[in-house]
DNA sequence: AAATCGGGGGC
DNA sequence: GCCCCAGATTT
């Protein structure tokens, strides 16, 4: 706070920040699909949405939620499946399932009656600090910072906040610095203005200082610290797997089942999968130990592998390979996996490394 | 506090 | 390749 002259008190900051932000919003704020929006239930879906993930990929996402289910009780009752086939290629699937569990709560302990509040939202799983602020500002007016990752690069600039975005000190502090500038402004446009703000003009590559409302009061710009801020402390590291897709089919069948346990894609689809420790070649692997027992004493016939291309998540690199099985009459029973008519495989939601390999296989014929 | 959970886009 | 995106939960 102290890119603002000394005899300010944090009244007039906040005043003049919010004004600040406020006059660009009215100017440059995109129209978005959720703009304008009073329905909690319809600001929840897009603020669940949004989770670390762009505005341009979530928009039809959310179209397609708020068509296939317009009242939180049409999310609660809704299919399983179906809530996951909506979800399917969006990721952090977790939103999902949670989503609906927290539908339900809503729809049956609390009879329809959504949270009106920043502390009751909360309460809600999958629900943490930001998406709690948000509807709460958005939907109630409640005067309560919304803390994203664009609110941390603006406010980590503007004030030059050296602590770091990944750690509780940190948190609090920012959470604690938008409380404050919030106050004297219309809650919900305030934190919209922030991200959008933080979206379009102060952006994490080439922000464009040259022509920021800001630009006289920024630290980060005063200080060429631009680049530098905001702070965060942890690298990530990325492990590899090795994923070997068993596709078991007869002529019109195929085996797949739904993944369960806390590792990626739950609640997802999938055909029979073997992990490796380390890369294993088709041969090899057909071969090796690691080749269920009950599939070898069957009478496949191996039509071919496909090779992906490594599938890049933010912790993973897994490297997959295909394998293209036919079986004479009725596929047999193994593990927990179920099969179905090819003619249905739409129905059920696949991760994308998956979803790449039915597309490729299917222009190939 | 650190690790984990996806997928896509910009450079 | 690296970084980041209208973050939350689990360990």
């Amino acid at each position: 706070m102290q890119s603002f002259k000394i005899s300010k008190t944090l009244v007039h900051i906040s005043m003049e920040f919010a004004q600040t932000i406020l006059n660009w919003y009215n100017i440059y704020k995109r129209e978005l699909p959720w703009r304008g929006e009073s329905d909690p239930y319809k600001i929840w879906i897009s603020e669940v949405i949004l989770q670390q993930t762009r505005v341009d990929q979530g928009k039809s996402y959310y179209y397609k939620f708020v068509e296939n289910f317009p009242k939180v009780s049409d999310l609660a009752n809704a299919d399983e499946d179906f809530v996951m086939k909506c979800w399917q290629g969006l990721g952090y699937y977790s939103r999902a399932r949670n989503l609906q569990f927290s539908a339900k709560y809503i729809t049956k302990e609390l009879n329809g009656e959504f949270p009106n509040s920043y502390k009751k939202l909360l309460e809600l799983k999958g629900v943490g600090p930001y998406v709690a602020a948000a509807v709460a500002s958005i939907a109630f007016q409640e005067k309560v910072a919304a803390i994203d990752g664009n609110v941390y690069r603006v406010l980590g600039r503007i004030f030059g906040i050296d602590k770091a975005i990944d750690t509780s000190a940190g948190k609090k502090y920012y959470q604690q610095l938008g409380n404050e500038l919030i106050k004297n402004s219309n809650a919900g446009d305030f934190n919209q203005a922030v991200m959008e703000f933080g979206a379009l003009h102060c952006s994490p590559k080439q922000p464009k200082c040259e022509s920021c409302p800001f630009s006289e009061n920024c630290i980060a710009l005063r200080d060429n610290k631009i680049e530098q801020l905001p702070v965060k402390s942890k690298k990530v590291k990325q492990r590899d797997r090795f994923f070997h897709y068993l596709l078991v089919n007869s002529n019109d069948e195929i085996m797949i089942g739904k993944r369960t346990g806390k590792d990626i894609w739950n609640s997802l689809y999938e055909f029979p999968l073997v992990e490796t420790p380390q890369k294993m070649e088709p041969e090899a692997f057909l071969s090796s130990e690691y080749f269920p027992e009950k599939l070898k004493s069957c009478n496949l016939n191996w039509k071919g592998v496909q090779n992906m291309k490594p599938h890049i998540l933010s912790h993973q690199r897994i490297h997959a390979q295909f394998y293209e099985f036919e079986i004479e009459g009725e596929l047999p029973v193994f593990g927990e996996y179920s099969v179905i008519k090819k003619k249905d495989i739409a129905n059920f939601a696949f991760p994308r490394l998956i979803e790449l390999y039915l597309t490729n296989s299917h222009k190939m014929g």
